[in-house]
DNA sequence: CGTTTTTGACCCGCGC
DNA sequence: GCGCGGGTCAAAAACG
């Protein structure tokens, strides 16, 4: 594989694109918040498959897209105006080129295009969703000049098509441990062609490969990783989590080029059990940043 | 030598 | 039935 420094700018967890649409929202690119873990089946969460061991960053910087197989859990949909929320009001390293309205702009038009594309194929597969059963899928926007991105799994390729209407290909990925049917899709986004669409889909069974190293403070590294990046409480206080299944990108951490900043107050880590006197250390100490750059050299 | 990536072929669903 | 597009398979190549 060609070596190439790792640089994530302005990463944009916080703007995942819905994998369907319901009809009434229009296509702007809402958000929707699966913070009822009751009402289905399957709780954001445990789409995502966090894990209690490890709470991942996703736990916080996540939002789930609707799932194919269970629109109906969709509960909340933020307006447009919540979108605007900054999601990384600190970071020093963001892109200066599209930073603030103008990257809201583009996720929001990314989000618009894959939406109205998302939806299209909705409509199709509802008139035979009872042929195919799918695995819940969640899509994340990130603004990345590395397709693939590090996520705490392994990941095996097992394939690329080239998009329609898009000079960058489409890769497929598939979760390297055994019976773990995990799958993801990386794309670049049609109307942006530095943001990364991944589109994770299926829960993992087992936990991350790369966080799985005895560490006894492991549990609070991304929970503190989480807090760096000075997410929106906004965009964090929508859904319960539920640390009890294995998933996409628990434990994981990203390689992201950023400063390590937290805006996250203690309190909400706290109610989540994230925070302890050690993560504060941690902060203090900068192993944070000792991992980020640890995972970032791997990949230079 | 085991693992991963590459890439053309193949399968499937859908629209015309 | 045919063509198209999305997704997957699998053999070969590349890599560590």
């Amino acid at each position: 594989m060609e070596e190439k420094a790792v640089k994530v700018e302005n990463p944009i967890w916080s703007s995942p694109f819905l994998d369907c649409f319901p009809p009434n929202n229009h296509n702007t690119g809402l958000f929707n918040f699966l913070n009822d873990g009751e009402k289905s089946s399957l709780g954001f969460m445990e789409l995502l498959g966090s894990q209690d061991f490890c709470p991942s960053l996703f736990d916080i910087l996540e939002v789930p897209i609707a799932s194919t197989e269970a629109p109906d859990q969709t509960q909340t949909f933020k307006s447009s105006e919540d979108l605007k929320q900054p999601t990384t009001p600190n970071s020093s390293s963001m892109s200066s080129a599209s930073s603030g309205a103008l990257v809201d702009e583009q996720i929001t038009k990314a989000v618009e295009e894959e939406g109205q594309q998302k939806t299209k194929t909705l409509l199709k597969t509802k008139k035979t969703s009872q042929k195919r059963q799918r695995e819940p899928r969640f899509a994340f926007i990130t603004k990345s000049e590395v397709d693939h991105l590090e996520d705490g799994y392994r990941w095996r390729k097992y394939g690329q098509k080239a998009v329609k209407n898009s000079s960058f290909p489409r890769s497929y990925y598939r979760c390297t441990s055994a019976s773990c049917i995990v799958k993801k899709r990386v794309e670049r986004s049609l109307s942006d062609p530095s943001i990364v669409v991944t589109t994770y889909e299926g829960q993992h069974n087992h936990p991350s490969p790369v966080m799985a190293r005895p560490s006894p403070a492991g549990s609070v590294i991304s929970a503190d990783a989480a807090a760096a990046f000075s997410l929106p409480v906004q965009m964090t206080l929508s859904y319960q989590p539920q640390f009890n299944s294995l998933g996409p990108m628990n434990c994981g951490y990203m390689n992201m080029n950023m400063t390590m900043t937290s805006t996250i107050p203690s309190a909400y880590l706290k109610e989540r059990g994230l925070y302890t006197p050690s993560s504060a250390l941690l902060r203090d100490h900068g192993l944070l940043q000792d991992v980020v750059t640890s995972n970032m050299k791997k990949e230079e």
